[in-house]
DNA sequence: CCTGGGGGAGAGCCACCGCTCTTCCCCTAC
DNA sequence: GTAGGGGAAGAGCGGTGGCTCTCCCCCAGG
């Protein structure tokens, strides 16, 4: 009952092997009347092509790998829905890795990335090392970065804009009032979090202020809970924090709220990043800066394309706009309009 | 710069094509010193083989289909990345396809992934069609279904124990003296949603109670709200509610507690389904019936590879425990032990 | 009006994509 | 001398694509 073959169709139709592939072969000519006996052949048959078959020769797998960490983030679940739909919609198909967080494991999958001759690779937040890059370079396979950027690397990138994103963040504090201002970031080794925090006390600069209180939550719910223990402790903690995602945001909320006993925002103001679907949650109903997934998979999506179109192609890094969602978790200053 | 072959690797190792293939197949036999040779060569070409060669005279392409709904839901997520490790621990690769809930859609995802040859299909929450099931039982490839059953057809699958989630729940909410007990379920077409609210209603008939209020949520967070307003607009609510999934019991929450200003556990009940990490957080807090990911993934991926290398074992559905967690969303009758 | 030649569409043939596997043969070792 | 390990050769796996060949249509010229 197994593999019906294009041999076997060409046979029950009286036509030649390769007037079958031609059939199948978009772009390919044949005669009405070719194309009808083999498709009803096929039908019968429950033939279709081997698409195995078909890379091996073409040299096109139609296939992307995608790398993705931090799925606990809720933000990437949603984003690699869009990915894959898109790139669905756009012929390709999706050979998905989990990479554990350490250059060890990410090597061991773009190789098997490769092995699969995959036609691009893209990352989900994950950094590649620039030997990997070059592997990838070396190989002809395009690299796209989804939501970090690299600066040395020559590979594109689609971020939101980070900077400017944590730039508005710390002017809606200081318009607010707030004096005593925090941040809580995520892992040095993310663009994301050193962006986002540079933005942030670049604002605070221009208005002369400094941050008073800085933790690292590396991304993590346990982390982000430790910073918020540490930063709000004691009396004379922060009245405003900034978390560099919504997933930490939500376990700091929830320490202030559940632990320390603190009103959220009449003690405290608190804002995240990202605009996950939490974030508008009766429970948080957090002010966040938006991150747009969907014009972010778009971009990458096309990137990816044009790069594989034209494997010449300049890599490029774009930003999206990132704006700040005001909700009820922070002080809104008055008259603040975004 | 591109592919480089098994033929350039034998000429500068200078031995056969076929030597090369031999010492890239596990378990082929091949002398030291050629071996020695070989990897060298390979080595200082950056050869790696050819995965979509070797399937296509192996038969065996080493890629599992999987196939995704619901991915807003953070049970899948979750899953998704178990079961991605674990297939990759493997040594199977992942295809992954979002299937719109519609017969329509998931018909051509099941065909491109037959194009594919991959070796098994899991669908995670997503039925398929006594026809599908043939096409992919003719084709040879196993089906898995995870966290979703079918009586008629003969595929694995693996879920939680739903029906006697289900009644634990009821049993939890009699005996801490509810009155009242209501019910919101996701949509009929899951053999989730159906054996969860079988097992509720087995439990209540036992102790000769019936269910209060009935409503069906569709698994979202828009159609949990909209039955929740509808079951606590009037002074006569219930005062127990058990919601189908934790993620819409979470909207329920949001509803009870900032629309109608409920208090929970005080005034009503809740209890969900599944345990996903947002129910221990402080703002939900939610008690619930855990499905055990990580077993479930497991059974998944051990019943796959029963069925890879014995197509003629027959079809199981395995049914993972599944305790209530109990935390501060709902009444804890005295005494209670799990 | 009929015939011959040019041209183009469409079908068939064959090489090949990169690898595996069986068969055969050679060489070594006992 | 014989057995056995290991290398080489070659036939595919299921397709694609270039080349050739055939056949038919059309038009021009006798």
């Amino acid at each position: 009952m197994d593999k019906v073959t294009s041999l076997e169709v060409a046979k029950r139709a009286g036509v030649s092997q390769s007037a079958v592939s031609r059939v199948f072969t978009p772009g390919a000519s044949a005669s009405n009347k070719t194309i009808l006996k083999v498709r009803e052949a096929a039908q019968e048959l429950g033939y279709r092509p081997n698409v195995l078959a078909r890379s091996l020769i073409t040299g096109k797998s139609r296939i992307i790998g995608l790398i993705v960490a931090y799925l606990d983030n809720y933000f990437y679940p949603l984003a690699l829905e869009k990915l894959s739909n898109y790139l669905q919609s756009e012929g390709y198909h999706v050979l998905i890795f989990m990479a554990a967080n350490d250059t060890q494991s990410t090597d061991q999958v773009i190789d098997e990335l490769l092995d699969y001759q995959v036609e691009g690779i893209i990352t989900a937040s994950v950094g590649l090392s620039s030997d990997l890059t070059a592997r990838c370079e070396a190989a002809g396979v395009p690299v796209v970065l989804f939501n970090r950027s690299q600066d040395a690397a020559n590979h594109s990138a689609v971020t939101s804009n980070n900077f400017s994103g944590g730039k508005t963040v710390a002017e809606f504090f200081l318009a607010a009032g707030h004096k005593r201002i925090g941040y809580i970031g995520g892992w040095e080794g993310a663009s994301t979090q050193r962006e986002r925090e540079a933005g942030f006390r670049s604002a605070l600069a221009e208005a002369g202020e400094t941050l008073a209180a800085h933790a690292l939550g590396q991304f993590t719910v346990e982390g982000a809970k430790k910073a918020a223990r540490q930063m709000f402790g004691k009396s004379d903690h922060p009245d405003a924090v900034f978390v560099a995602t919504d997933h930490m945001a939500f376990a700091v909320m929830d320490v202030l709220r559940g632990e320390l006993n603190l009103h959220i925002p009449h003690d405290v103001s608190v804002v995240g990043y990202d605009d996950v679907p939490p974030a508008s949650w009766a429970a948080y109903d957090l002010s966040t800066v938006r991150q747009r997934a969907d014009l972010m998979v778009k971009e990458t999506v096309t990137l990816m394309i044009e790069k594989i179109r034209n494997p010449a192609s300049s890599p490029r890094h774009i930003k999206i706009d990132s704006p700040l969602i005001v909700r009820s978790s922070a002080k809104i200053p008055e008259g603040w309009t975004s």
